[in-house]
DNA sequence: AATGAATGAGGCTTCATTCAT
DNA sequence: GATGAATGAAGCCTCATTCAT
């Protein structure tokens, strides 16, 4: 029952969702609906919390826990491109819909990207101490690289999810779906993580001509 | 009376937003709304048409054109950032309601957003060229880059504008919030750009153990 | 609750009639109007459909079958003159309403009349054949008889309904208005029936002063 | 500016048209439609007195003072049948529209209706004593008489002029129009006069089996 | 445990009508 | 004399929600 929600309010949003649309195609009579789920917004609700609760879980599982942080990191990532693949209206409920319902429903979906980003916060912060850090990274910066991470990533499963049109087979098999993941997870990581390396020794990036030692263009490498 | 749907379509989203909420808030009544924008369909093509034009225009305003492929970048995602900050409204339209809303809406926004893309993908591009570009990089690779580049912006936008609660003044001064987007887009550009110039030199990031030449991990630096 | 639509857009009209009018006299909430006939359209047609149904069954009723054709056309006015009576709003929504709104209702309309028309066109057919008919008469002319001889009926029953204003008893007994619908019928047998029998015979009206044989004036009798 | 009223009136209705419509057929702005016809009703009630007034002229004008009743008759009518197929938006007004919108206008084509009407008895009358009338009419029976006539002439009215469509050239000559009006006057004449000088020598047309002297049915002739 | 039947409230849209210019 | 600009009122339709069974 809570799956037709899901369906429905991916598919049409919360406010366009209609109980009866829902009832019908759970298969079940509107009152019913009423009956476990006592009105339109808990029953978003309960979508919320328990997609929130499997993409987390699915990230979390996906994790390799003793793996240095970067591989961690990966996998994790990893984890979540192929769930936001396998489960693309649960991800829209959370991407797409949540966020956009005002306050009860963006705090929710707050909460959980809170929790992934307070995950990438600490495998960076992991990374820095893994090795010998030479730069101190502001807490506040870390917070921002974190973000970017996940902004990044929510980007790119959109952007991986909409795009193979002209897929092969009806249904990929789950290894090309896995593989796929991996491939757009290895994408990101080279993106960002070998720039937060360079961070990390101390090279900085500056917008400006006449620079000082650490300067790091993209065109300027010893 | 744009402004007035503007506003409303951003905290409350297509749906739950009634003319008569916009008619108030512009100070006028219900019918003119209609004399001028024929309906709630147009209203919102024309928030979204007017809204995406602007964030588009700020942000080329922003490039400085002759410079250096980072510069440009850095340039034009200091002018985004700062737009952002300057109208929350304005991208919460852009980015959570038109988005979200089905065909007529997404398409629109969604040509915005490839242009901006576009945009990020010639420079990309520029810079590989302008350094003696020694890998190839795929235009998918390409592509999948400048996509997570404006996710992780998208990202840090939001982030941006939403943490800053305990605010001095409550107007900080517009040095302030320039400041601040330069900081934030320096923040994005040390996450990303780096990475990039690693990639472009053949570096790549891999999930494995042990490997050949060009294998590039967090805590393996010269 | 058709009644009550029949009342409503028998009285107003179809655009004037509003739906909580009709739900309101049918003692029922609006949004129960809109569960069983779908929309206002719908209901003006199932209105009409009804009620054309109803009165061509009524006519049908009152015709004996194996009468000569007269008496069959005389039964069948006094069926239509009695249904009339009886059933004013009936007859108001398919003569006045349903006649002037446009497409999708004056063809349901039309089509019934044609019905009607169709059933004089035979009996006038029919007439001639009982009678040693020794003129002939024109498909296109005896549908024009017809469509006079309904049109006049038409005309009666309005003229009928409205003036007995005063009236004996409140309800007048159906006694009354049966014989009332009888001598309707006969009135217009009078006036149309005769001058057919003239016209089969050949005499035929003109215009003119002196004629030649056939020509019937009014004072011109044997 | 009524012409532009009675055009968009005749095709739109009463409550389907709109006084932008209608300001906008007439070439002319909203306001000014109110400065001289000052409301929508009034507007209403001026169209139909204007029309009934032309349509009541024509007829009038059409008649042969002199003539026998039957001359007159007819030739009424030939006024009445080309009035209609000159002006159908005019006869469409009256006969269609004004008489379905309840009491302010009804009641006018009502007055114009009881004007033909009359016209109509005076007629009858007159022709029952330029005969040597032998019967005694009835005046309510001859108020049927002249109902029953009028119907029949608008019910071919409508049906002469929604007939015609495989019509020789775009515009058929006025005589052409002329003639079939005359026509269309002469198929009633047969049909209803004939009838009517029978009726006068005191035949009867009655629905029974046995009947006694002065019956008459169509197939029992001399 | 489950539902057919019903409704209060609200949204989009239109239109007759006015007023300042 | 004529109009651009503006609005109060009303209508069609939908939906979240409840109750009697």
């Amino acid at each position: 029952m809570v799956d037709a929600a899901v369906i429905t309010f991916a598919r049409h949003g919360y406010r366009a969702a209609s109980i009866d649309g829902i009832a019908e195609l759970a298969g079940v009579s509107k009152p019913l609906v009423y009956l476990y789920l006592h009105s339109k917004e808990e029953l978003f609700s309960a979508v919320i919390r328990r997609e929130a609760a499997a993409l987390v879980a699915a990230v979390t599982a996906a994790v390799e826990p003793h793996a240095p942080a970067d591989r961690q990191l990966w996998s994790g990532l990893t984890g979540f491109f192929a769930y936001t693949a396998a489960h693309p209206d649960s991800w829209a409920v959370l991407h797409q819909q949540a966020r956009t319902q005002g306050e009860p429903f963006a705090h929710e979906v707050a909460a959980m990207r809170a929790e992934l980003v307070g995950f990438v916060t600490g495998l960076i912060g992991a990374a820095a101490r893994e090795s010998d850090c030479a730069a101190e990274l502001a807490a506040r910066e870390v917070a921002g690289l974190a973000h970017a991470l996940v902004g990044a990533a929510e980007s790119l499963a959109e952007w991986a999810n909409v795009r193979p049109e002209g897929g092969s087979s009806d249904k990929s098999a789950p290894a090309d779906s896995r593989e796929a993941a991996e491939r757009t997870a290895a994408t990101l990581m080279n993106f960002a993580w070998t720039g937060m390396g360079r961070l990390m020794v101390g090279e900085r990036w500056g917008p400006g001509g006449a620079e000082g030692p650490g300067r790091h263009q993209l065109d300027s490498r010893t």
